[in-house]
This record gives C-alpha cells, sequence and structure tokens, in this order.
DNA sequence: TCGTTGAGTCAACAACCGTTGAGTGAACGG
DNA sequence: CCGTTCACTCAACGGTTGTTGACTCAACGA
C-alpha cells in the first residue's frame, strides 16, 4: 500500500494539492471571511505557515483554488443552450466543482469574488446572448442566467426546503420552459 | 429650525434610530461579516461603545436593523400573485428596503441571516404554493421564488452589466411569461 | 436646590487573524 | 561523504474587532 513517497517534488505536489483542495472546502461552506487560514491548514494537516509560504496571501490561495481548469464555451443552437444551462447547474447536481460554490459563497461579501463571478456571468450573457433572435437578446441572456444563479444558490447554498432531494429532472423538466420563456415572444403580445 | 430637542426620551429615540440606519446602510453594503461596529457608530456619529449600550451585541444590533415591520403576506388569485411578485422586486427597484439587502448580503456568509432568509421564503413559497392548482405546487413555487431571488441578486447585489440602468417594466415584461411559465403545465406536454 | 438617573465618551482588554522570521531535519547533487 | 537546498515547523508580531468598565455631564424629580 503506496511506500512514503519520499521524493521532493512528489511531497511538494502533494501538500499542495492538499491544501488547494482543503482550502476549496472550507471557502465553499464558510466563505472567503470567514475561512481562516489556520482551519484550511488544519484541515491540509499543515502548519498555517506553509499555506503563506506556498500560496503568499489568503487572496492568492482563495485566487488558485477557484480558478476553474477551463472556461466551457458556451454555444451552439438556441435549444441546445438552453439544455446546456440546465445540465450545467441542474443536472450536475452533486458534482458542481466545489471551486464555483467556494465563488458563488463568498460573491455577496468578498469584492474580488464578486468581480470574478460578474465577469465570468457577462461572458456567458455575450455568449448566451448572441444566439437570442428577439431584441433584447443580451437582457433576456442575462435574465437566464439570473434564473439559474437563483435556483443554483436556493438549492445549493440556501437549501430551501422546498427543493431538498427533488431528483434533478423533476427540476429540469419545470424550469427548463421558463427558460424558453425567457428566450423570447413566441407569438404575439407585443402592443405599444 | 430645529431647535436641539433637548428631552432624554427623544434624544435617546433619535441616535437609536441614527444607529439602526447606519447599520442598515453598512450591513447592506458590507455584510454581516466586513461591517464593523466602528463603521456603523462613525456614521451614526456615536461612540462604538454605545451601540453594544443599546444593542447589547453585533448580532441583536444585525436582528434589530433587519428586522422588518411587518411581513406582507401573500395570497389572492394566482395571475395577482404573480404581478405581486414581479412588483416586489421588480417595480420597486429603488426602495426594496435596505433592511432586506441587508440580509440578502448576509446569508451567504452568516448562518443567522441564512436562517432568517431561508424562513421567509420558505412562507412565500408555502403561501405561493397554495395558489399553484398543478402537482408540484410547492417545488413550483420554490423555483419561482428562486427565480425572482436570482433576479434580484444578480441586479441589486452583483450589478450584472446587462441588468444596469435597465427600466423596471421592461425587467417585469420579460420575466412576467417565466413566472407564468413556472405556475404550470398550461397544455400537453406530458409523458412517461 | 440637590441628589439621582441616564445619555454619551474614553481608554483599554482579550481574542482572533493574517503574516513573518528564524530554525530543523531530511532529501538532494556532486 | 558533505555542503546545499528545501519542505516544514515553531513562536511570535502587529493589526483589527467585539466588548467592557470607569468616567463626565446635562436632564430629571422631589
Amino acid at each position: 500500500m503506496e511506500e512514503t513517497p519520499t521524493s521532493r517534488a512528489e511531497r511538494r505536489r502533494r501538500t499542495e494539492e492538499r491544501i488547494l483542495s482543503a482550502a476549496r472546502t472550507v471557502f465553499a461552506e464558510r466563505g472567503f471571511e470567514r475561512a481562516t487560514i489556520r482551519a484550511i491548514a488544519s484541515m491540509a494537516e499543515v502548519d498555517p505557515a506553509l499555506v503563506m509560504q506556498y500560496f503568499g496571501s489568503k487572496q492568492e490561495l482563495f485566487d488558485q483554488a477557484v480558478r476553474i481548469p477551463a472556461i466551457p464555451p458556451l454555444n451552439g443552437a438556441l435549444d441546445e443552450l438552453v439544455e446546456e444551462l440546465l445540465a450545467r447547474v441542474v443536472i450536475k447536481i452533486g458534482p458542481i466543482p466545489q471551486a464555483s460554490l467556494a465563488m458563488m459563497r463568498s460573491m455577496l461579501t468578498h469584492p474580488e469574488a464578486a468581480e470574478g463571478v460578474r465577469a465570468r456571468l457577462d461572458e456567458q450573457v455575450g455568449q448566451l446572448g448572441a444566439a437570442i433572435p428577439a431584441r433584447d437578446a443580451e437582457l433576456r441572456a442575462a435574465l437566464m442566467i439570473s434564473t439559474m444563479l437563483g435556483v443554483t444558490i436556493a438549492h445549493q447554498l440556501l437549501d430551501l426546503t422546498a427543493l431538498r432531494d427533488v431528483p434533478a429532472d423533476r427540476l429540469a423538466k419545470i424550469v427548463r420552459p421558463a427558460l424558453v420563456a425567457l428566450t423570447g415572444p413566441d407569438a404575439a403580445a407585443e402592443e405599444s
């Protein structure tokens, strides 16, 4: 069973990843302000000073911890985009990356996190808006994103009782028509 | 011009309200953790110690500051309810009470605030669900509330660029069909 | 008029947190 | 084999924050 891999580079790599993992967990459940370097170090079974030595500051640790490997682009036909949105925040109910949860948890109280989320959402709004034919394309896209954001927050972070233990496909089935409705007016309903 | 109203009870009442007002402002824009008693006291032009003397603790100050005078009930026909929801979080664009903003700002990082918001939202979900005929009434109600929550957060707290300076009625016009879609299946679209 | 009450201030304590610098011992390279 | 490097620890500093106790002074009641 796994001999102690006493190799310098290897040990370094492992404890660094252990710290990052602990950081993601603690940031995700407490948010930036309440998360303490000491708690993260303790969970990673490491001295707090080591965290500083590796990452320089709490903010840089946060940045590295929430950095998502790639920004999955958002393009294709409108119907596929709706489905993709649903898949991302509803279907992927368990494996919503802890990095994203950490960012969302902190976005209302930590300015840097707010900026990060805003930038990422703005980007998605742009991509999504490009696929919407209606006037107000960007506005509609922003409202679609806002909707998914609200569902995610209520479900994952606030833990609304009515949303507990609801299978993903039931959520998707109900939310889908709402998203479609946001994509544009399907017929009349236009007046001065 | 307003002679100094040197009456003991009156002075007390006024500075207390000044502190509460400052608390609402600071809590709303910084959240519970980042808001400091000293900052609140400074804004109220009062010594920090006085805040403690009046309210006992930071948490009690928060409780009193975000306590909303009455819980506006939510009942009536379904159409009216949708309109009421829209009115509350979209139309009332300016005068969303600072107390509510303070609670929302803190709800992701401060457990007490989270509990308060959850309780209030659960209550609204119950009231709204009672007016929805479809099966999954409560689930649908929860998703409607979640949608409005998302729009409010994106618009008021995150300040999404696509939602900046958008007149309230334009928002309402686009969001309304989505809310209606969440109230239930209007026709077929039901299979195994 | 005079003792009492209470609004408001000042200085400080205790705890916590991010951060730092010196130090230790084992892996590394020659 | 030995000096160097480097992962890692220990103890502490400095700043901020919630909170407290003693104090001042003007309004109050008799």
